[in-house]
DNA sequence: ACTTTCACG
DNA sequence: ACGTACGTGAAAGTG
């Protein structure tokens, strides 16, 4: 690798578990990396198995088999000790991903994950750190694969493929192979041993950029937050099965019922814009917009109006409703609660029907949280059908949640120092209502308070007037008005947008945050730099709440971060108790000069009936 | 692989 | 001078 020799040693025999143990004892003072292979990332779901176990340096690799399907005893139960005594003894690890492996550690093998971590370097962690972008935006992305081939080797023998191969071979996929391919296939074992040689290569060099450039000590701070990321994931959220599988029956039907209605227009499927929009025309319809590459545009803010809908799903009665895009839109939906919630949530279970959503705690440009398998941080919220199957973890005990009150507009009052915005949130005003007073006068309306809070959002996220008026419904020139009204109340906040955008024009194109992460711009939208320094910031303001939170001991009753609150669960007779506490720990009385407060709230049996349900 | 759509903050 | 909403995850269809 790199014009250097290296070795990969497989352990086969009761003498190379030996052999392995004697080479840790060798490389006790280095940096070693560890990463696992397994039947699939699925870490909780049953017939989960932990296959291959390796440790490597920059030269010297060892996978160790210890998959009790295929490594006789007493064998595998000494591999696998040998393993746990590694990661139980060795000063300093690094691991990519390193929640996954940790994870997998302390569920399979018994591994304490807080001694285990305090020893780990994540070099997704620092890779983001260098450069958060992916790589759709001109970055590299965190995969193993893309970072080697940048600052390691970028002719690393590319494994991955010949091993897919193999799996194809044996008649399975890149999916299913890895539970299937022979342990000691010499592709499988020569991928597992490369990629720690490349995982403790990528660490010296990511380490030693992350210095250079001061990042220690928020290199620091994304360990701590994402143990306790890693933390709610391993406790995970129970679900109720019972309710699921009706729900997802009762979705499965609405779905094939607008699916009929809609094969009568000739659409025999509804998932197709074409098609759609063909029937659509066909029918005497006129479609204006049009999708980037020109087709004509069918989605929901479309369909809504030609089947007489609000924003709410509630009757208009400007036109006679157009069946077809009814059907389509309510065949989507169903489709599509189902599938990606009901289902995901009733096939993701595991044996005590709690579900472990991957957390990755650093994960957007902005530094964002991202909730994956399933998507929890995007269930519906105007319902709380899917929202209910989410309960608490025993009879008795409750939901709560806990946000902060317009998170994104403080901290814009804050790094701003806007004088007009801060004494409002001082004086304790509703800082949406506040705004709508100073444009349109103290008699103004709930459509006027919508379009200023739509203005004030549109300032956060660099929109202009004519996605403003579409966001919220307005007439054009009202929203211009607003617009120019806004910026002269708040000079503030007009000024240190200019000034952030120019900096990126005259100097290099990238906001600091200050946190002090370093977050690059588009050449093309560097009028991005507003959104992302407030958007970062308050994803550091929940992460540095998460370790508040978790310094107070409550980590086990959270349930999930979801950007600018926190979900938990407690027993009925102490969640008032529970819920302040958490609420007190998110607060922070004192934010660049602006309080951040926080809203409680408690629930029932499950997460929806935070939002309606009766349960 | 790419596009389109839809769910959230 | 002009004009741009930001960030995600996931499924399904098309080719």
């Amino acid at each position: 690798m790199a014009g250097e020799a290296t070795t990969i040693r497989v352990v086969e025999t009761r003498e190379d578990v030996e052999a392995f143990t004697a080479w840790t004892e060798t490389v006790r003072s280095r940096v070693v990396a560890f990463d696992t292979e397994t039947t699939s990332t699925d870490i909780y779901a049953p017939g989960f198995r932990l296959r291959l176990a390796q440790f490597g340096t920059e030269t010297d690799a060892w996978v160790i088999p210890v998959d009790a399907h295929q490594v006789p005893e007493p064998r595998r139960s000494l591999a696998a000790r040998a393993v746990v005594d590694m990661l139980n003894d060795h000063p300093r690890l690094t691991v990519h991903n390193a929640t996954f492996d940790a994870l997998i550690a302390a569920r399979h093998l018994g591994v304490d994950l807080d001694s285990l971590w305090s020893r780990v370097t994540d070099t997704t962690i620092l890779a983001h750190l260098c450069d958060p972008r992916g790589p759709e935006d001109g970055g590299t992305g965190m995969s193993l694969k893309a970072l080697a081939a940048q600052r390691v080797d970028s002719d690393a023998p590319d494994t991955a493929t010949g091993l897919y191969a193999a799996f194809r071979e044996i008649g399975h996929t890149k999916d299913t192979g890895w539970a299937a391919i022979d342990l000691h296939h010499p592709l499988y074992t020569l991928y597992a041993g490369l990629d720690v040689i490349l995982g403790a290569r990528l660490y010296h060099s990511l380490s030693a950029e992350a210095a250079v450039r001061g990042f220690g000590r928020l290199a620091e701070f994304e360990h701590a937050v994402a143990l306790v990321c890693a933390k709610i994931e391993a406790r995970g959220f129970r679900v109720d099965p019972g309710y699921l599988s009706e729900l997802s029956i009762r979705l499965a039907g609405e779905a094939t019922q607008w699916g009929g209605v809609a094969a009568e227009f000739g659409v025999t499927s509804v998932n197709a814009p074409a098609q759609v929009s063909a029937a659509l025309v066909g029918m005497g319809e006129t479609l204006t917009e049009t999708t980037d590459t020109g087709a004509l545009k069918v989605d929901k803010e479309v369909l809504k109006p030609l089947a007489d809908l609000d924003r709410d799903w509630e009757r208009v009665g400007a036109r006679e409703p157009n069946l077809l895009a009814e059907a389509v839109l309510r065949a989507k939906r169903a489709a599509k609660w189902r599938v990606s919630y009901a289902d995901a949530m009733l096939s993701r279970r595991d044996a005590d029907d709690r579900i472990h959503p991957s957390i990755t705690a650093l994960k957007a440009r902005t530094a964002r949280m991202s909730i994956s398998r399933p998507p929890l941080q995007q269930l519906p919220s105007g319902d709380w059908v899917i929202r209910r199957a989410l309960v608490a973890d025993f009879p008795g005990w409750v939901v709560g949640g806990v946000d902060y009150a317009a998170v994104e507009m403080r901290i814009l009052a804050a790094l701003s120092g806007d004088p007009v915005m801060c004494q409002a949130i001082h004086d304790g005003h509703d800082l949406h209502d506040y705004t709508a007073e100073l444009i349109f006068g103290p008699a103004f309306t709930k459509g006027h308070r919508k379009i200023a809070k739509g203005v004030g959002f549109g300032k956060v996220y660099g929109g202009g007037p004519d996605t403003l008026a579409r966001q919220t419904g307005a007439p054009l020139e009202q929203v211009r008005a607003t617009l120019r009204e806004y910026d002269r109340v708040y000079r503030g906040i007009k000024r240190y947008s200019r000034r952030l955008v120019q900096r990126a024009e005259y100097g290099c194109r990238e906001v600091i945050t200050p946190a002090g992460r370093v977050l690059p711009l588009d050449r093309r939208r560097l009028y991005a730099a507003v959104n992302y320094m407030v958007q970062s910031t308050a994803r550091d303001v929940l992460a540095e709440a998460l370790l508040r939170l978790d310094e107070r001991g409550l980590t086990p009753y959270l349930r999930l971060p979801v950007h600018d609150e926190v979900v938990w669960t407690a027993p009925a007779d102490i969640a008032a108790d529970v819920g302040r506490e958490i609420a007190d720990a998110m607060t922070v009385p004192d934010f660049f000069g602006v309080p951040l407060f926080t809203d409680l709230e408690i629930g029932g049996y499950s997460w929806g009936s935070l939002y309606g349900a009766p349960l």
